[in-house]
This record gives structure tokens, sequence and C-alpha cells, in this order.
DNA sequence: ATGTCTGGCGAAGCCAGA
């Protein structure tokens, strides 16, 4: 039994859908966690991923942020936001006025799909909700947990946690998505619970998954690690693959992100004796 | 290295956000 989670930030649905279909074909993954969708929920293409075999839920906006679930595989007990685990926090249902969080029961997994503000810069009103929002998520995560559910929380995280995730540490360290309020308040939500599942197979810097427009950061490729697969104990240890995709950017008109992909294994049961669907399919 | 790309508004370029 193999099970493949996928996240991407693909910068408006809409905009990119060309794309996501087509990576949906080539890479066939059971689950693809989407973020920026920038659509409101009565406008998101609905039946170009079900033409795929995929159907989706969402939590969208118009203009800004979205967050949605493709899934090949059932989809039960979804969840839209903080407040559908902190119902009396005022902090957590004012935060869902900003569509970035929703969570699914997938195959016997929690998949968390998170859209963490950017908080563009360390002087900006947008850093102390950043900073709000994370100690939001640690509050959530503690209720998460309290479920017992094995989780994979997935995302745009907008921070890289550490100097191997930048391409220029020296210059950028401290600086905004590298500052350390907000990487200690992302590691003091992720607790002791949640791996970091890419540095399980990959120690090494100059990994990528955000090149910003900006800066022809893709041709000079000074991009930033800030697109994360988090897993709990449970899960990690059915870890066997986890890659960036990184071939997305360099398409025509591309999103600023590459995709990113686990592949979780679990032994089949004997009692099935199944012949596991030819979930192998990709590779990896 | 304030640059590039997106959607909204509204009908063409500006603005906000990342």
């Amino acid at each position: 039994m193999a099970l493949r989670i996928a996240t991407w930030n693909v910068n408006s649905v809409r905009t990119r859908l060309d794309q996501v279909c087509a990576w949906l074909q080539a890479e066939a993954p059971d689950v693809l966690c989407l973020q920026e969708t920038k659509v409101a929920d009565d406008l998101f293409p609905h039946t170009a991923f079900e033409a795929l075999g995929y159907r989706a839920v969402i939590s969208g906006q118009k203009a800004y942020n979205g967050v949605a679930i493709l899934s090949r595989q059932p989809i039960e007990d979804v969840r839209v936001g903080f407040a559908a685990l902190l119902p009396d926090d005022p902090a957590a249902v004012e935060l869902g006025e900003q569509k970035r969080v929703i969570s699914a029961w997938i195959e016997g997994v929690r998949v968390l799909n998170l859209y963490v503000p950017n908080g563009s810069a360390l002087t900006s009103q947008k850093y102390p909700y950043k900073l709000e929002w994370l100690a939001c998520l640690r509050r959530y995560l503690e209720a998460q947990d309290a479920q017992g559910e094995p989780l994979a929380m997935v995302g745009d995280f907008n921070i890289a946690l550490e100097a191997r995730d930048i391409h220029d540490p020296e210059r950028l360290s401290g600086g905004i998505m590298a500052s350390d309020p907000e990487r200690q308040a992302l590691r003091d939500a992720l607790g002791d619970r949640l791996e970091d599942v890419f540095r399980v197979f990959e120690p090494d810097a100059g990994h990528w998954s955000w090149w910003d427009y900006r800066t022809g950061a893709w041709d000079r490729d000074t991009g930033w690690r800030i697109d994360h697969i988090y897993l709990s104990e449970e899960l990690l240890a059915c870890a066997t693959a986890c890659v960036i995709h990184r071939d997305q950017r360099g398409n025509e008109q591309p999103s600023d992100h590459a995709p990113v992909t686990v592949r979780l294994a679990w032994p089949t049961d004997p009692a099935e004796d199944g012949d596991g669907e030819g979930d192998d399919a990709g590779g990896w």
C-alpha cells in the first residue's frame, strides 16, 4: 500500500489550470494540496480535476489566498480553518477570514494543507499577523495532536528554518521568511511531534522550492526552500522518498513555486492480498 | 537588485500582494 501526497503553491489555480492538470496526469499523485488558489468557491474549476479522477475540497476567496485538497482516494471529515478544532478561540475565528487552512482524512492519514502568511517585511503590519497566525497554529496542532491521528502537514510555510534552506544565508538570515521570531514560532508549533521529511533524504543546501519572480531568481537559481511536508512519527517511518519537482518552475508562465511530493508506503495487509492497485507509477 | 507576475476594477492602466 502506498500513498503519494503533493503540495504546490500555484499562484492562481485558474491561470495555472493547464499546468496543474498536465502535472497530475504525468505524476498521478493520490493527493495534491494547493495554495494561493485565488478564486471564490463557486468559481473553482472542479470539472477539470474530476475529468482526471480527482475530487476537490476547497476553502477559497476572491483574489487572495485560498487552499484546496485534490484526491483520487475518498475524502472524509473535512475541516476548514483553525476554528474547526478551536471553536472557542477568538483568534482562530478571526484568522479564518483569510482562507489558509483546510484538512481532510484520506486513506487513514490526516492531511493538513496550510498557506502561512508571507508577512511582507519585518516592518509591515503583516509581520505581527504572521506571528499571531503561527501562535494559533501551535494551539491548533495541540488540538490536532489530541485527536491521535497520523498527520501529514504540508504547504507553503513562507519560512526557511535553516541556513541550508536559503541560497544566500549570510545576506538573508534575519529578514522576512528567515527571522528568529517567525522561525521560533514555527518550531514551537512543530514541537517534537512533526519532522520535515525532505531532510530525512537530503541534508545538503541547494534544493529550493521557490524562486522570486522579481530578481531573475530562476535563471540564477537563487531560491528558497519554503514549501514543506511535515510528518508525525508513525508516517515518518513509512516515508520512502521526498522530491521537489523543480522542473515545473521552468514552465511557460510558471508559478513561482515548485511542487513537493512525499511517498508513504507500508506493508500490504496479508489478509487483503491485493496487487497494490498499480500505485508505484511515477517512479518515486 | 523596487524587479515580476497575479487579480480587481472596469474597459486602460493603476493598485495591492507576494
